[in-house]
DNA sequence: TAATTCGCTAGACCGA
DNA sequence: TCGGTCTAGCGAA
C-alpha cells in the first residue's frame, strides 16, 4: 500500500460524470491550491425494493442476473439483502453502474410488481446524504490516485425524475468540460484575465472522506446587467448596455476591505467609474472573463435565475460568443413556476431567492422584493430606482448626469446582491451542514425540502428506508382531510393595564419530543404506552424513542447551547458571533418547520395522526395553563396557540415568576413556559359583528415601545395614511391613556383628505395578484385595476405586486373596482375622498377609539368636549 | 414545484 | 336596494 496523501478542502459542489459506462461522483473543492474537481470511485447509484421475507434472498439473486442489454455491463451491479424492514417486508438494495440504468430499472421493476423505495433521490444528492458531507464546510480525504478523465462530461441534469425521462436530443447533449481561454485584446491594457480549465486531464481520486470543520469563505463575484428597452420585452431581444461587477470574499464582513468593482459599457460617454469598451461584444466578453477568473467560488446575482444568465446567454449567442462558466454552459432548469440557473462546481447564489426565503420564513417583511426595497429594509440604505426607459435614455442621450445616475444604479445592484450573499450565506451554510445539500440547492429550498433532506440523511444513517412521496390522488385525499389546529382564546375587548405575556418555548417541537410523537412510535403494541395517550386518542410508545423526537431533541439541545454561547460571548466579550447566530438560526428554521412538515400533504413522512396529536396536546396544555392562571389569581386576557396574556391585577412580577416556575415544575421535561414580557397597557377591539377580535391587539411596554399585532397598520393591503394614523392613535391612546389627542389627530387627517391634499404615495394600496386575471371568479379592485393596466399594454400575471389607488372615477354609479387604477396611471390629487375616509381611515381608527367611548360622529363633527377617562 | 391551521375584513356577487 | 354568502388576501402563531 503506497503512502496516501491527506488533504483538506472546502466542499463546494457534487455531481457525476459518465466514465467507462459507469456513473462516477465528482466533487468540486477549493483550498490554498485553488479550485479543482476530485473523483470518488466508490459510490454507485442504487435504490431499494421490498419483497416478502421468504422470497427475499431468491429475489436478490434473480435481480443480480438482470441484464438490460447493455453491451459492456450488466444493469444490476449488485443486489444485497439489507437489515431494513418495510411494512414487514425484507428490503433489497439494488445497485447500478449508471444512473441511466437505474432510471430504466425502476420503471421495469415497477412493472414487475416490486415495491420500490428511495428510487427518486438524485445521485449526487444521494451521495452527499449518505456520506453526510457538508457543502460549505471542509472535508479531509486521502488522495489515492490520479486519473486522466476520458469523458469530461458532467451530467447535464443531475435530477432523476421518474416521470420525465424523455430527454430530447437537445437536452441530452453533453456540455463541454473545457473552457477555451480567451485572449483579451482590450485596449485598456489590462491583459490580466486568466481562465480556468476544469476536468480536463488529471483529477485526484479520493477515499475516506470525512467532514472537518473549517472556515467558510471564498471569492464571490456579483454581476448585474442593464439592457436596452425595446417595444416588447424578450430575453436577449435588445443589447446589453451596461454591466457591473463586484467581487470580494463572501466570508468577510470587513467593511474596510474594499470590493473589486467595475462598471463597463459601450457606445456611450465616459463618466467616472465607467469603462467604455468598443462594443457590446467586448462588454459581454469582459463579463465572461470576469466570471471565469481563477479563484471564484460563488457567482452572485439578483434574480439571475430568471434574467441575467438567460440574457447574457442569449446575447452571447447572437454575438457569436461562447458563454461558459468554469468550463460549462450555465444550465437553466425549471424550478417550480420559475427557473434556476445551475453552474458546475461554482455555486450560483441568487440573492433574490435568498430574500424570498427570508420573506417566507418571516425574517424580513417587505411589500416588494426589488433591490431598492431590500436595500432599505435590510441595510437601511436608500437606493434610487432607475426605470427601464430611463436606463435606455441615459445611455442614448450620453447626458453626464443621467449616465452617472445609471452607473450608480447599476453598481449598487451588484453591491446589494453581493452584500445579501455576504450577510446571509452563513445561515445557508449552516442549513447545508444540517441537510447535506449544496448552497445552490439550499438557497433555493423550501422549508419542507430542508426537513425532508435532514430526515433522509438521518434515516440513512440509521438504516431506515424512507417512505415514498405520495401519489397525486393521495395528496388530494390528504388535502381534503385537514388537521384541527391550535386554540385561540377570545380576548376581552377594551383597554387593559399591567399585562404579563407568557409563552411556551418551541411549543410544537417540545410537545413532539416530550410525548415521543413520531410515525414509528404511533399506537405501539405495548399496553403500558397507552398512558401516553393524546387528547386525540392516539398514543405513542414510551419504551423506544421515535425518529422525530430523537432528531428534534438533539436539535433543540444544540440550539439551546448555541443560544447560550452566543449570548455569553456578546455579553462578556462584546462579540456578535455571526456564525453562532447562524447556527442557532438554521436550527430554529428547521425546528419550526417540522410540525408543518408532518401535516404537509406532499411529505414523505406525512402523518395525520402525529400532526393531529401535536395540536391536540397543544390545546390541552394551553387550556391547562389558562385554568392554572385563574386559580393563581390572574385574569386571562387572551391566548393564541402558545401564549397566555395575564392581567396582573394586584399581582407583582415576582408573583408571575413564581407562577411560571410552579407551572414548569408540573410540565414534562423538555417543555417550558417563559415570560415574554411585561406591558404597561394594551388594547383589544370589538369586531364588526360583535365579540372581541382575535389576532389583533396592541401592547405598550414599560419603556413606551409599541407592539402592534394584526391591525391594519401591519397590513400592506391598507393605504399608508390609514396605517400611519392608526399607529398614531394607538400610540396616543396607550402612552397617555387619554384619547382626546387621538381624536384630534384623526380630525386633522380627515381634513387633509377632504381637501385633496394627501399625496399619492400615502393612498396606495398594495396587493399581490395571485393568479392571472382571467382566472378570477370575483373581480376585486386589484383585479380590475390589473385588467385595465393590461388593456393599456402592461404585462401582469400571477405573482405581480399591484399598487393601486381608488380614483374619483367617471360619471354615474361606479363600484370601487370601477374606480381602481394602478398607481402609475393616477395623477396626484385624483382620489376618491369618500372612499379613503369611509373605507380606509375610519375603519382603521374607529374600532380603537370606540373602545374608549368615542363614536364615528365624534370624529366627523365637533366631537366631545371631554373624553371619557380611559380606565375609569 | 408548494410547511400548517386559525382568524379578520373587504368587496363582489346574487337573489329577493 | 338590501342583506346574506362567497371569494380573496393577508397576518398570527
Amino acid at each position: 500500500m503506497k503512502n496516501h496523501l491527506l488533504e483538506k478542502a472546502l466542499l463546494l459542489d457534487a455531481n457525476y460524470i459518465e466514465e467507462n459506462n459507469e456513473s462516477k461522483i465528482m466533487l468540486y473543492l477549493s483550498n490554498e491550491n485553488g479550485h479543482f474537481w476530485v473523483k470518488d470511485n466508490d459510490f454507485s447509484p442504487y435504490f431499494f425494493v421490498a419483497v416478502g421475507n421468504d422470497e427475499a434472498s431468491k429475489t436478490a439473486k434473480e435481480l443480480l442476473g438482470l441484464n438490460f442489454g447493455d453491451a459492456e455491463r450488466f444493469c444490476v451491479k449488485d443486489a444485497q439483502l439489507t437489515n431494513a424492514i418495510v411494512k414487514d417486508k425484507a428490503v433489497i438494495k439494488v445497485t447500478f453502474f449508471k444512473v441511466s440504468h437505474l432510471v430504466l430499472a425502476r420503471k421495469i421493476f415497477s412493472e414487475m410488481g416490486f415495491e420500490r423505495y428511495e428510487y427518486d433521490v438524485p445521485f449526487a444528492k444521494r451521495y452527499l446524504l449518505d456520506m453526510r458531507l457538508q457543502p460549505g464546510n471542509w472535508i479531509e480525504y486521502f488522495v489515492v490516485d490520479e486519473e486522466k478523465i476520458e469523458s469530461n462530461k458532467i451530467n447535464e441534469d443531475n435530477k432523476i425524475n421518474e416521470v420525465d425521462n424523455s430527454k430530447s436530443a437537445e437536452s441530452k447533449k453533453g456540455v463541454s468540460g473545457k473552457f477555451k481561454s480567451r485572449v483579451s485584446n482590450s485596449s485598456d491594457g489590462e491583459d490580466e484575465e486568466n481562465t480556468t480549465v476544469v476536468i480536463s486531464g488529471k483529477v485526484k481520486v479520493i477515499k475516506e472522506i470525512k467532514v472537518v470543520d473549517g472556515p467558510f469563505g471564498g471569492k464571490g463575484v456579483a454581476f448585474d446587467l442593464e439592457t436596452k428597452m425595446g417595444k416588447k420585452f424578450t430575453i436577449g431581444g435588445e443589447p446589453i448596455l451596461m454591466v457591473s461587477i463586484v467581487a470580494n470574499d463572501v466570508g468577510e464582513l470587513d467593511e474596510k476591505k474594499p470590493n473589486y468593482e467595475r462598471v463597463i459599457s459601450h457606445g456611450t460617454k465616459k463618466v467616472p467609474k465607467l469603462e467604455i469598451l468598443e462594443s457590446e461584444s467586448e462588454v459581454v466578453e469582459k463579463l465572461i472573463i470576469e466570471l471565469n477568473k481563477n479563484d471564484t467560488s460563488y457567482i452572485i446575482t439578483y434574480n439571475g435565475d430568471n434574467f441575467d444568465f438567460a440574457y447574457t446567454k442569449e446575447r452571447a449567442k447572437k454575438l457569436g460568443l461562447t458563454f461558459e462558466v468554469n468550463g460549462f454552459v450555465p444550465l437553466t432548469r425549471r424550478h417550480g413556476l420559475d427557473n434556476a440557473v445551475k453552474l458546475q462546481g461554482i455555486q450560483h447564489i441568487d440573492s433574490y431567492q435568498i430574500m424570498r426565503f427570508l420573506q417566507r420564513t418571516g425574517a424580513v417583511n417587505t411589500a416588494k422584493l426589488d433591490i431598492e426595497s431590500v436595500s432599505e429594509k435590510v441595510f437601511g440604505e436608500f437606493k434610487e430606482k432607475v426605470l427601464p426607459k430611463e436606463i435606455t435614455e441615459a445611455w442614448e442621450s450620453k447626458d453626464v448626469k443621467k449616465l452617472a445616475r445609471l452607473v450608480d444604479y447599476n453598481l449598487k445592484d451588484s453591491r446589494v446582491a453581493f452584500r445579501i450573499a455576504q450577510q446571509f450565506l452563513p445561515l445557508f451554510v449552516e442549513i447545508s451542514k444540517l441537510t447535506s445539500q449544496t448552497l445552490y440547492d439550499t438557497t433555493r429550498s423550501t422549508t419542507s425540502q430542508m426537513v425532508e433532506d435532514l430526515l433522509l440523511k438521518e434515516t440513512h444513517y440509521r438504516g431506515i428506508i424512507a417512505p415514498n412521496k405520495p401519489k397525486e390522488n393521495e395528496v388530494i385525499q390528504r388535502t381534503q382531510n385537514p388537521i384541527k389546529g391550535a386554540f385561540v382564546k377570545e380576548p376581552m375587548a377594551g383597554l387593559h393595564e399591567n399585562i404579563a405575556v407568557l409563552d411556551f418555548a418551541s411549543l410544537y417541537p417540545s410537545i413532539i419530543t416530550s410525548h415521543n410523537i413520531s410515525p414509528d412510535a404511533l399506537n405501539c403494541a405495548h399496553d403500558a404506552c397507552k398512558k401516553n395517550i393524546s387528547p386525540d386518542g392516539t398514543w405513542f410508545c414510551t419504551k423506544k424513542k421515535g425518529l422525530f423526537p430523537e432528531i428534534l431533541e438533539k436539535l433543540l439541545k444544540q440550539r439551546l447551547q448555541l443560544k447560550r454561547e452566543y449570548k455569553r460571548k456578546k455579553k462578556e466579550e462584546g462579540i456578535d458571533d455571526r456564525v453562532l447566530f447562524a447556527k442557532q438560526w438554521a436550527l430554529k428554521i428547521i425546528l419550526n418547520s417540522v410540525y408543518g412538515y408532518l401535516g404537509y400533504p406532499r411529505a414523505r413522512w406525512y402523518s395525520r395522526e402525529c400532526a393531529s396529536a401535536t395540536t391536540a396536546w397543544e390545546r390541552e396544555y394551553i387550556h391547562e395553563t389558562i385554568k392554572k392562571s385563574e386559580v393563581a389569581g390572574f385574569k386571562v386576557l387572551y391566548g393564541d396557540t402558545d401564549s397566555n396574556f395575564l392581567l396582573m391585577l394586584d399581582k407583582t412580577k415576582k408573583d408571575v415568576e413564581n407562577f411560571v416556575e410552579e407551572v414548569n415544575s408540573k410540565l414534562p421535561e423538555g417543555m417550558e413556559l417563559e415570560i415574554d414580557g411585561f406591558y404597561k397597557r394594551g388594547i383589544f377591539v370589538t369586531k364588526k359583528e360583535g365579540g372581541a377580535a382575535k389576532k389583533r391587539y396592541a401592547l405598550m411596554d414599560e419603556k413606551g415601545n409599541l407592539k402592534i399585532v394584526g391591525f391594519e397598520y401591519v397590513r400592506r393591503d391598507w393605504c399608508i395614511i390609514a396605517r400611519e394614523t392608526q399607529k398614531k392613535v394607538l400610540e396616543l391612546v396607550l402612552s397617555e391613556g387619554k384619547p382626546e389627542k387621538a381624536v384630534e389627530c384623526v380630525k386633522r387627517v380627515l381634513k387633509e383628505l377632504k381637501e385633496g391634499k394627501v399625496e399619492k404615495k400615502d393612498l396606495v394600496i398594495m396587493t399581490v395578484l395571485q393568479r392571472d386575471t382571467k382566472d378570477y371568479d370575483s373581480i376585486g379592485p386589484h383585479v380590475a385595476a390589473a385588467k385595465k393596466a393590461i388593456a393599456r399594454g402592461k404585462e401582469l400575471g400571477a405573482g405581480s405586486m399591484l399598487s393601486f389607488i381608488i380614483t374619483k372615477g367617471g360619471k354615474g354609479k361606479q363600484s370601487i373596482s370601477d374606480k381602481a387604477e394602478l398607481e402609475e396611471y393616477v395623477k396626484e390629487g385624483d382620489y376618491d375622498v369618500e372612499y379613503y375616509i369611509e373605507n380606509q381611515l375610519l375603519p382603521a381608527v374607529l374600532k380603537i377609539v370606540q373602545e374608549l367611548g368615542y363614536s364615528k360622529e365624534d370624529l366627523l363633527t365637533g366631537g366631545k368636549q371631554t373624553g371619557l377617562n380611559a380606565w375609569g
